[in-house]
RNA sequence: GCCUCGGUAGCUCAGCGGUUAGAGCUGCGGACUUUUAAUCCGUAGGUCCUGGGUUCGAAUCCCAGCCGGGGCACCA
């Protein structure tokens, strides 16, 4: 044995019996001048080829057509002179390959049985055919182990534990086909959005991560510490500043999909590291920004899944498809309580409505605007399945967004809803750099008052707002979410590889 | 942050004060040339999450902590 190939004695002896099993293997194949990690195999089919292209054999029969097929080993049948292996591809797709004794040779089978084990990447040459029970298979004139596996798969028949899936997404995958269609579905989603975009001669533009002030939304930043300059810089939480910057500079029609930071809790529908999409359109208003959402998810839905129709795991559907409903904050708000709730109803009327309702107010108590939102909330959108744009938001909670153009208090943002949590939120911008400047400096205030998510004064934003802002409709939209509303997942499996606490 | 349920073999789980902690799959040895989670015979594999405590005796009961699921609170 030569060092290079050799497990440290002390090391393995700790090692579970499988893992020291495998690793004894792989050693001993090397030893024997085999390779275990063979740099290049001449493959001539993926497995989907293959199956394309002679998916339609009769049982029993063979063609005199060789391919050469790689996959993953996820099941093994041994006759004794006979071996079945089923190679799966990453899709998880599967093929059969046929090792008889006949045709390999005594030695090469009996090296099958000895070197090869479920996980294992495995080589194999030969004619294609079908076999007596009519499985699609390779029968084997040669195989070559193409990467050993050291560690056993999962049990194949029963799905891994939900914190196996998320601390080794990579077995996940192996092993559970919704898992992979994750990963595809995702990948469709934001090719859907990128091309519609596209479409719509809209620039993509990658604003900053590291940013001197995170601002541009109510939340938490993390922190982190830039050594060349020894500056404290924070993870954005939003990129909307920064974008309404390139709007000003004449990006006129603009979107950007990238990843926000919030340091705040994480759940079902929380990540810490989440994906956004944020879009501006010059001379749009929240109604052409609305639709252009509509659309975007409708498309996203045809695209990736080829309806508009979604089945949720539990087997409910709903649509995602025609006229999104549209409510008015303040109206749904006052028709489920049953009295009229304006933008002049008090703060003390507010907390009384919500102290009636057996809600936890007192914490809120700020404004009017932050009481609305959280009755709203709970009498109406919880509730909400189908696909909703509530409309017309108090001004106290979005400093950022235009007043209305015919009620006073109220400005021109919708949420829009999606069985029960925001998907998405769109505005007519606010573009007046002066009344722009009063609303951060309020944030301002409220931030030295302790509110730490209040936003923040980010000057040189002010000072691009100032050189003139065309008049705008702006949209965000949690990716993680559409892939939510598409799916009926929790948050982190719409995400590959989440954030999971270490072990101690 | 609070409440609640869970953490046992490589994987999925059972056992919930009383012999030496079990099952299925996996592994290892053997039989078998048409299997589909092949079958059959034999066999190995465990800091029972960690640390304290109670007890003649703890995987099991109690306390503290770590990690995870669900719910509440906060947030998108």
């Amino acid at each position: 044995m030569t060092a290079e190939n050799t497990t440290p004695a002390q090391a393995a002896d700790d090692l579970p019996e499988q893992l020291r099993i495998r690793r004894d293997k792989r050693a001993r194949i090397i030893d024997q001048g085999g390779e275990a990690y063979p740099v290049a195999l001449p493959v001539t089919h993926t497995v989907a080829q293959v199956r394309a292209g002679y998916g339609h054999l009769e049982p029993g029969q063979e063609t005199d057509d060789v391919a050469g097929v790689a996959g993953r080993v996820v099941f093994l049948r041994n006759t004794g002179k006979l071996c079945f292996v089923t190679l799966q591809d990453g899709e998880g797709n599967r093929l059969q390959a046929m090792l008889s004794q006949a045709v390999v040779g005594e030695d090469a089978l009996a090296a099958f049985k000895a070197d090869v084990d479920l996980g294992d990447h495995l080589f194999v040459h030969g004619r294609i055919g079908s076999s007596r029970r009519g499985e699609l298979s390779v029968f084997a004139d040669s195989w070559t182990l193409a990467s050993k596996s050291l560690r056993p798969l999962p049990v194949l028949h029963k799905d891994l534990s939900e914190e196996s899936r998320v601390r080794q997404r990579y077995v996940d995958l192996i092993a559970r086909p919704a898992a992979r269609d994750m990963v595809r579905l995702r990948a469709n989603v934001v090719r859907s959005l990128r091309e519609n975009f596209h479409r719509r001669d809209f620039v993509e533009i990658e604003t900053p991560m590291l940013q001197t002030i995170a601002s541009g939304a109510a939340a938490r930043p993390f922190t982190t510490h830039m050594n060349a300059y020894d500056i404290e810089l924070y993870l954005r939480i939003a990129p909307e500043l920064f974008l309404k910057r390139a709007v000003v500079g004449g990006v006129e029609r603009v979107f950007e999909i990238n990843r926000n930071f919030r340091n705040e809790g994480a759940d079902s529908t929380h990540s810490p590291e989440f994906a956004m999409l944020e879009a501006y359109e010059a001379y749009g208003d929240y109604n052409t920004i609305g639709a252009l959402t509509q659309n975007l998810v409708q498309t996203a839905a045809l695209d990736a899944l080829g309806t508009t129709l979604v089945t949720l795991p539990d087997g409910t559907e709903y649509d995602l498809g025609g006229e999104w409903a549209q409510v008015v904050m303040y109206d749904s708000l006052s028709e489920s309580l049953g009295e009229q709730i304006t933008t002049e109803t008090t703060v003390e009327e507010l907390l009384g409505i919500g102290a009636r309702l057996g809600l936890e107010l007192e914490h809120k108590a700020t404004n009017h605007g932050k009481l609305v939102e959280t009755l709203w909330e709970h009498r109406v959108g919880d509730h909400l399945t189908a696909p909703t744009f509530v409309r017309d938001f108090p001004v106290e909670t979005s400093p950022l967004v235009r007043a209305h153009r015919t009620v006073p208090g109220q400005v021109e943002k919708w949420d829009l809803y999606v069985r029960g949590f925001e998907l998405a939120t769109g505005y007519s911008e606010l573009v007046d750099p002066v009344i722009q400047r009063d609303r951060l400096e309020a944030q301002a205030l409220l931030a030295a008052a302790g509110d730490d998510e209040a936003m923040r004064l980010d000057e040189d934003f002010l000072v691009a707002m100032e050189y003139a802002m065309p008049p705008s409709g702006g949209m965000g939209m949690g990716l993680d979410r559409l892939l939510m509303a598409l799916t009926g997942y929790g948050i982190r499996e719409t995400i590959l590889f989440p954030l999971v606490k270490p072990h101690a």
